[in-house]
DNA sequence: TTGACTTCGTTGCGAATGAAACGAAAAATC
DNA sequence: GATTTTTCGTTTCATTCGCAACGAAGTCAA
């Protein structure tokens, strides 16, 4: 007297927390990858290179590999595009050959001085849309962010 | 008397929202898919489609399409990965001949069900290891997936 | 010094992706 | 009822991705 089908736990799609996490994360990232193509013609991983340079100069493959959680070859490649798009310099460290300083040119400069206002503008927007859930939300995700890898 | 450099703008990368909800997610998406991967075989799209197979059966791809954020393209090509595994079924509707009926097969429906108790053992882990900081970021979530489209 | 090992960044490869184009089927319009 | 429009799912195309392999450079140890 067996059941031809085995019998389905219940679950909900759209209370589980990493699918909720990552259509959110998509959401949001979405919005903001369409301005930044827009409007200044790069894509997300370039703008974590370009968010880590603004703030430290000089700065190699691996570190940003470390700082903005990206593989190396995803940094590597739009590291190129940037030089190639001429918002960036590549230069070999003096002292350990191995190494690739990246720096912003002028142009580079100008643009992130122009995109990292936006930047702020948008992280204020979203605070305001999300009211007195923004600090919720923060929270729950400075504890996630901390836990241990597994 | 110019100054030879932008004046950078304040920001910081690691307070930005969408940065923190992207690496998140990622974290949480990879610590999910190798479960999956090393258990089952399958990725997180067809994750995704068999968790909709196992609440509703006879789903259309453009079914799956609304209610699990994902294009249209990758929900067929992880449908045909299923079907090509033996999990799913892919059958023409019989009133509507545009249309794909996908249910899942008796392995399909074995695998789910374990896979399903699994998903919700990492549900309630992930709660613990949480804490309070659980119910502030659902809320969080919450709020974030109801903002309208921009 | 020499040889083994590690680190850094790039690149080759196969798989996956989004966007657009497509044919088939249904719906709407005339 | 014929014809335009829309919908559905697949497929094509160019791009991007992650992973592993690699050469170059540096470190370590005998």
């Amino acid at each position: 007297m067996s059941e031809d089908a085995a019998e389905m736990p219940e679950f909900d799609l759209y209370s589980f927390t990493p699918y909720r996490l990552a259509v959110a994360a998509e959401k949001l990232s979405e919005r903001l990858a369409r301005q930044y193509r827009d409007r200044f013609g790069i894509s997300i991983p370039e703008w974590r290179v370009l968010v880590h340079l603004a703030q430290s100069d000089d700065v190699s493959v691996r570190d940003i590999e470390a700082r903005v959680a990206m593989e190396k070859s995803k940094v590597s490649r739009a590291a190129s595009r940037l030089e190639a798009s001429g918002l960036i310099a590549k230069t070999r460290h003096e002292g350990d050959k191995r190494l690739v300083k990246l720096r912003l040119t002028a142009n580079g400069r100008a643009m992130m001085a122009e995109l990292l206002v936006l930047a702020n503008a948008f992280q204020a927007e979203l605070e305001a849309e999300l009211g007195d859930a923004a600090t919720k939300l923060e929270t729950g995700l400075d504890r996630l962010l901390a836990l241990p890898p597994r």
